[in-house]
DNA sequence: GCGACAG
DNA sequence: ATCTTGTCGC
């Protein structure tokens, strides 16, 4: 795997400033107790995020929240924002795109009435944490604002593909055969960044799991499973994506 | 030499 | 991200 060399613009480099400047209060390994014997019932609210962004109008977009709860398999809270977005999206910089909305939902969350009640124990995000180029997309970039346990997840690699991209999608065939099945996704220097993991057996393509913040690359994995219960995607993720994306084509 | 690029 | 029908399979 290797990075995509290019020119930061002026916005860029203030950019990967502020990105190294947190990423010294990231923290990699488990922190919470029940992170130790997750197969105990241990864990019960996941949140799920997602930006939605309309077709026509590139700065119209909407922002979703969703608590999810394992134990009963369902949504105990959703929140939802209509967002003008300003900032254009840059690989490498998605969290400056949606920091923004992303902390106004956390915030409304830990300000509503069921705010203590539905803590989320652990938060998911669409889009990668340590597999990005500066070791720190948008779960860990969020992770470190807030505090809290998160973890990246993402559809596609990022271009953390190895030169030979016919060799990699073999060796992923080869790899990935059932649920839970996982296949490293490592820098050039051999540092395992995140894994490509299969979590349905009737789907070919897996999904990228990586550390945000606060979880070990184990516990991402083992949270990210338990919660791709019907279908390739987290359910709160899920949630979260159906929720924005409705919002988006009823305010038509 | 150019382009590569999470959402 | 977004544009998109049918269709295959459980």
């Amino acid at each position: 795997m290797e990075n995509i060399k290019r020119d930061f613009t002026a916005q860029e480099k203030v950019w990967v400033n502020e990105q190294e400047k947190l990423k010294i209060k990231l923290i990699c390994n488990d922190t919470e107790e029940w992170m130790s014997d997750i197969d105990d019932d241990k864990l019960r609210y996941v949140a799920g995020l997602d930006v939605s962004y309309d077709k026509d109008e590139s700065e119209r977009g909407c922002a979703a929240l969703v608590i999810y709860d394992l134990t009963n398999q369902s949504v105990v809270y959703d929140d939802k924002i209509f967002v003008n977005v300003t900032t254009e999206y840059s690989a490498g910089f998605l969290a400056f795109r949606e920091v923004d909305f992303i902390l106004e939902l956390v915030d409304r969350f830990f300000n509503s009435k069921i705010g203590n009640q539905y803590e989320p124990q652990v938060w998911l995000f669409d889009g990668n944490g340590l597999m990005h180029p500066r070791r720190f997309g948008l779960a860990s970039h969020i992770g470190v604002l807030i505090d809290r346990p998160t973890v990246g997840v993402s559809k596609s690699p990022y271009h953390f593909i190895p030169t030979d991209r016919k060799q990699f999608k073999h060796n992923l065939n080869l790899s990935l055969v059932h649920r839970g099945d996982r296949f490293n996704m490592t820098d050039e220097k051999g540092n395992i960044l995140g894994v490509a993991l299969k979590t349905k057996d009737s789907v070919k393509n897996p999904i990228y799991v990586s550390i945000g913040h606060r979880v070990s690359l184990e516990t991402a994995i083992k949270v990210v499973l338990r919660c791709c219960i019907q279908f390739k995607n987290p359910e709160p993720i899920r949630f979260a994506d159906q929720i924005s994306r409705e919002a988006l084509r009823n305010k038509k």
